[in-house]
DNA sequence: CGGTATCCAGCGCGATACTG
DNA sequence: CAGTATCGCGCTGGATACCG
């Protein structure tokens, strides 16, 4: 039908950016608060500041490489702050700005949701006994 | 230091679930509500009932395959309804239950949000001159 | 139309080793 | 401590073909 081809693209002309495009800087910034690391990076770090390690140790199952590659992502995103102590040995501390602290806290309601209804998502899960993937 | 070990402990202790583990029931849902082409279908049905090809249309670029994981793994969590109409060429029709209303509003939030504050992230980018991945 | 099945290329990511 | 460099495997996901 062409009246629901015009509909569908009317309702996508209404978006700001189209996130449907992999190379629309919306989707890239929204992957790199969503990603694996980066949201677990924001969510630690509301709690404020700390170093590489703790970071490392307070997430859990990072390794070093995603962590660092991690961190720059958001870093050049201007999400967070680094900042490097010229001491021996070295101390790098992480912190979010403001901008990060927004990200972060729009990921924490996000999450928290999840949370607070995870239980309702698996018994519908189990009762249709597959996809446990 | 110790002291600041236990601090990390607690903090995380605080946590109701731990989002840390990839295989934490929480995890997974968030990642599924998150994902490439998940988050684009809470989306496009925010706006109501979508079928199968019209997804597909509205989504552009997702292929078949990805589409049809994508609504499986949504219908399995109990986000969306599928409601199959035995015509003849067959039709079926996908829509939010309220736990996907209440996901893909949550979505909704968080992308209006990166869209409002891409521009600012883009300008910190280019400043930096440097990594445009 | 609305899928499933199969194949396989690319790269994300972990493991390991090395550095200032 | 806080990273970078390099290698290699595993899984994601695109292309293609087929089905009810």
């Amino acid at each position: 039908m062409a009246t629901a081809a015009k509909v569908l693209t009317s309702r996508r002309s209404r978006r700001k950016g189209n996130l449907y495009d992999a190379q629309c800087p919306s989707r890239i910034v929204l992957d790199h608060v969503t990603s694996r690391w980066g949201s677990l990076v924001l969510l630690v770090l509301i709690d404020g500041t700390q170093r590489f390690s703790e970071l490392g140790r307070a997430i859990g199952g990072v390794s070093e490489k995603m962590l660092a590659q991690t961190l720059q992502t958001l870093e050049a995103d201007g999400l967070l702050l680094r900042t490097v102590y010229p001491t021996i040995p070295p101390k790098v501390e992480y912190s979010l700005t403001r901008l990060g602290t927004e990200a972060a806290l729009h990921i924490r309601t996000l999450t928290n949701w999840v949370e607070d209804n995870v239980s309702t998502v698996m018994q519908f899960r189990s009762k249709r006994g597959g996809l446990q993937k």
